[in-house]
DNA sequence: GCCATTCTCTGACTTTAGTCAGCAAATGGG
DNA sequence: CCCATTTGCTGACTAAAGTCAGAGAATGGC
């Protein structure tokens, strides 16, 4: 398999290295030209530009004189506050922009045109297939303080997302509650799934000395589904819950949450009588854990 | 189509950007470790290092001088020619790339570890159907003469391989011949196909003023079957005889060659009665060429 | 043996891509 | 209003990556 990805890797830096290099090819140094792109039709403040790129403050200052003298950007006061400047592009700037585009959409031409439209199916497929499966590899997932603002975040998405798809009122502050004591060590474990620094999905154990531990508050982001997350934080859990010494877990659910009956079934969970009078819950799952 | 490959790309360098650059994190320059991997356990001339990195000629030479002064590589005379140098890595050369190596192992396992069996086995599938597609996109098939020394390798290693193939002894200047005087314009045309210059195929057409166009020598290199390159050479071949004024085209062959049998059939050409008297052949074939 | 070519090396130079320290203006909490 | 912080800018510096011209030795065709 390692030697499958090097030779993939391999194949795909001198095939499309310069498609990668979409910058190529136009007389302009590649942080310039990676600078034009970022900065988008919109605009874009200055300070998030360093952020995105990953550039030193000095570095971009200077990368922005270097475009405005070329008359490609205009960088003015940002309103509100008078520290923050916003390049935005010119006309020209835009121009050029379109340039870098057009080049990127004529090498992806390129490379499928000397391929039958069988094989640009076969390889469009497999490229959507690698992409999803790269992202959901780049996905970490980590235990945080259940107060952190990603963990509230995502807690409050949960919730919505509740309120949302039922309409029966999903309040968490009643029946079996996960408040944020409850999921911190030593008690419990509070984690949460991000991509690129971007909160999609958190889940939460309560432990019980003796009893069944408990699996709570699983969320996925409705743009991060289909990556097979849910299962990945679902043993997650499950290993927490194991370690903190738990031979079986609990888990109550609503039918509104199908996809996540159908997780809990396949991934070897059992449905029980009620183990508690969570009112939003109508069924009740059960793992042992081997 | 285009905007699959786009994203593709930019989720594959954002990802594998850090796996293409298998040689960062080496307190070593990009230039130098491309060289030291390049190199090879082998020892390679310095001219073939120019040619293949693509780099100047003083830059080489500067970074073996640094290479050399680090202790990692030996740049020795050439024994036959005494202008060639050839590059040889030191036992701390080889255990540098042997470093090398190992990260690049590392970071493609890291790659995949937070996949599960399922997710890996997929990943590895489509990373090898996106590879086999792109080294396919990359063949390049163009017209040259058939005495251009592309095409004398070609045709040579056809001849070797039917008589390898058959005990019947395969004669090229018996029967149906085709002479390269037959295979230049305006009497026909051969085509080579290449890949990152390396010919792997090759083709040709006999064009007949009124009657069906003749197809002969067709070749694939054993390493380059399976990318779908015969039917590309095929589809070429029959435009080039239908730009030559043909309405139908012939093909003999021998049942030795039984993926060619398979290819003409599913690519629209019928079985006919002897056309010639080819002491070869033992199948012959007839396309329509609309 | 002559001469064009090949191969490698050196010196001098440039561009790109940064890093680091410090400054000045604006902001916001107390 | 004070003061720490944020934001952007400038000057001074560095390393990497590469280009170009030319020199010197070896080679090969004639």
């Amino acid at each position: 398999m390692v030697a499958q990805v090097r030779r993939f890797n391999r194949v795909v830096t001198e095939r499309v290295g310069a498609l990668s290099d979409r910058f190529l090819g136009l007389p302009r140094p590649l942080g310039e030209a990676r600078l034009l792109w970022e900065i988008g039709s919109e605009g874009c403040e200055v300070r998030l530009l360093r952020v995105r790129l990953g550039l030193d403050s000095g570095y971009v200052s200077r990368l922005l004189r270097s475009l405005e003298s070329g008359g490609l950007v205009k960088v003015v006061m940002s309103r509100g506050d008078q520290r923050v400047r916003v390049a935005r592009l010119t006309a020209a700037g835009r121009r050029e922009r379109a340039r870098l585009d057009d080049r990127s959409d004529r090498l992806a031409e390129s490379l499928l045109a000397p391929l039958n439209a069988r094989q640009r199916q076969q390889l469009v497929t497999a490229m959507g297939d690698v992409e999803r499966l790269l992202v959901a590899a780049s996905v970490e997932i980590r235990p945080v303080d259940p107060e952190d603002a990603d963990a509230r975040y995502c807690l409050a998405e949960y919730v919505a997302e509740l309120n949302r798809r039922s309409t029966r009122g999903f309040d968490p502050t009643k029946g079996a509650t996960a408040q944020p004591h409850e999921l911190r060590p030593p008690a419990g474990q509070f984690f949460v799934a991000s991509l690129h620094g971007e909160a999609i999905g958190c889940g939460g154990v309560k432990h019980h000395a003796g009893a069944p531990a408990e699996i709570k508050r699983m969320w996925i982001a409705p743009q991060a589904r289909g990556l097979g997350l849910g299962r990945r934080l679902l043993a997650t859990l499950e290993a927490c819950a194991r370690t903190g010494g738990a031979q079986v877990a609990h888990i109550e659910t609503s039918a509104v949450l199908h996809e996540a009956l159908g997780l809990y079934r396949s991934a070897g969970w059992v449905e029980v009588p009620p183990f508690n009078d969570e009112p939003f819950a109508d069924h009740w799952f059960e793992k042992r854990l081997a």
